[in-house]
Parts: structure tokens; sequence; C-alpha cells
DNA sequence: GGGCAATAGTTTAACATTAAATGAATACAT
DNA sequence: ATGTATTCATTTAATGTTAAACTATTGCCC
């Protein structure tokens, strides 16, 4: 049956801790994507179209870093925005290796009423902690982050 | 440029608090992965070795349900383990719908060289808690969790 | 200014991932 | 006991994801 693992207890709390760490954003990510099947958009198009809303148009190199995934990723992800006609791709004029992404009318119409139920659901989903415990959070996952690269 | 949201301050929190949450596993998470380069495990594939090596043969379900992806997953998953011989199905003979997958010896051999590796990087990477920090973060996390369904 | 390194984007191959449809085996209700 | 509903696994189609190879463009340097 299970293999005992025998590790120090530095492992056995650290393990622990990451387990509830991941089980905590996935819930929470999931439940904050339900909504998007109404809309036919996958979380990784949401998270284009919420980085354009928020940032404004934005070179496609800079999109995979904000959302860190692969350049070849966002090639992909946008193609299938622009079939749907929610962004348009456009060739800087100066430096012809960049492609500008920015939302249509349609995709900023779209995002704009998608967005505010986004973070509502966010919203609900931390509210089981209080503003402190909020604040507390925050903070260790930042320190967590810190931990240089990557 | 920044289509400026206008936000409750619970939603600002909320959002803020959990970009911050998102940043902390992905970061902990890639590290955990970046060994896995070495022996041509996914992340996905080194997760089920994982679950088997610590809770023994399980069905396929369960294995589903353990790593919280659909069934489908599984399969793929499964089918590519077995190709490289480090896992065997073995349908339950009581019950033939059950598929009951266990690890070979070659791979127990693989997952018990590689956990250690990886307990140690969490380990690593979670110590910049301290120990009380860590419990925190674990029971804040509970929280989230426990949120119910999903 | 001609060659070379660096950067942006695309493509390809392999694997992951989901939802939905399907097939196979079992449970259950009347 | 027979028909129906469940459950498990697979398949399919579509999208995502990465790493690596490739193209195109620009920067740099001698």
């Amino acid at each position: 049956m299970s293999t005992s693992y025998q590790g120090s207890e530095e492992e056995i709390r650290a393990l622990d801790t990451y387990i509830k760490l991941m089980r905590a954003t996935g819930s929470v990510t999931y439940r904050a994507h339900t909504h998007l099947v109404d809309v036919k958009l996958t979380p990784s198009q949401f998270g284009v179209l919420e980085a354009l809303f928020h940032l404004g148009p934005l070179v496609q190199r800079d999109l995979a870093n904000k959302l860190l995934v692969t350049g070849g990723n966002i090639t992909m992800v946008v193609d299938n925005l622009e079939k749907r006609g929610l962004v348009l791709r456009k060739r800087d004029s100066d430096d012809r290796r960049f492609i500008n992404v920015h939302l249509t009318e349609m995709g900023n119409e779209l995002i704009g009423r998608l967005f505010p139920v986004h973070a509502d659901i966010i919203k609900r989903e931390l509210q089981v902690l209080t503003a402190d415990e909020q604040d507390l959070l925050g903070d260790l996952c930042k320190k967590l982050g810190l931990n240089e690269t990557g």
C-alpha cells in the first residue's frame, strides 16, 4: 500500500504547506473560470483579454512575460482570439519585429462585461478571509515568489 | 493606456491577494519541476508516479480525482507512462470496469530516486518562511480551499 | 557597410487538457 | 429478470503548452 517516505520534519512541513497552497490556488482559479463557459472563452483567452484590458495594447512578447507562458503559446491564443474578432494584430512600423495586439470594439465590450463578474467571484472566494488575513496571505506569498528567478 | 477598472476596496484587495497567491504557487511549482527535464518526465507524469508512490496502485478514476484532472487526461498520461515501461495497467477481475495502475520495478526505482529531490526543492523554497509562517500560510490556504465544491 | 549576435514571431512535434460522445460493465429499481 | 441508470475508461475534436528549429528584422561592432 502506502510507500512511506521518510523525510525530515522540515520536508514534511514544507510539502504539507505546498499541497495546501496548490489546492487553494486551484480551487479559487477553478471557480473563477466557471463563468467563461457561457461565452466560450478558455482561461488562456480570458487571460490575454484581461491583460489587454488593463494594460492597453501589448506586444506579444510582453503578453508572454505577463502571463508567464512561451511565445509560441501566445501565437496560438492570439490566433484564436483574432479568428473570433476579439483582438487585432498590428505590426509596428518602426520596428517590424514587433506585433501589437489590441482589443477590437467587440473584444473590449466583452472583457468589459466579463471582468466585473470575474472580480466579483474572486472577491467572494477571498472573503472567507478577513481583510487582515488576506493581507497576511499576500505577504507570505510575496516572500515565496521573491526567491529570485523563474 | 491602462483601462482603469473601478472596483470596490474588497475587490481590489481580493484581486491583489489572488495574484500574489497565483505567483507564489507558480513560482514554487516551476522550480519544483526543473529537475524533471533531466529524466524527460512531464509534470503530469511525475504527478501520477508520485501518487502511485505514496498511495500504492490506484484505479484511474482515483488518480483523476487525486490530481484534479479529467479521466480522459489520465488515459493519455498513463498511456505515455506505460509506453516507457514505468507503470502497468491491470484490469480488475471482480469489476471489469476498473483498471488498476501500478508502478513497475523501473517506475518505482525512478520515482523513489526522484521524490527526495522534489521534496528537497520544495523544502528549500518554503524555507524563506519560518515554521510558524508556513503553518499560518497552510491554515489560510485551507480556509480558501474549504469553500466547498470544485 | 558587412558580418554576426540578439530579438520577435512563427512553426513543428510531442504531450497535456477539457468537454462531449461512445462503449463496456455493473447496479438498481420495479 | 429486465430495462434503465451509473460508472469507468476510451476516443475525438479543439485548444493549450512547451521546447526547439526556423524566419525576419534589428542592433552592434570591427
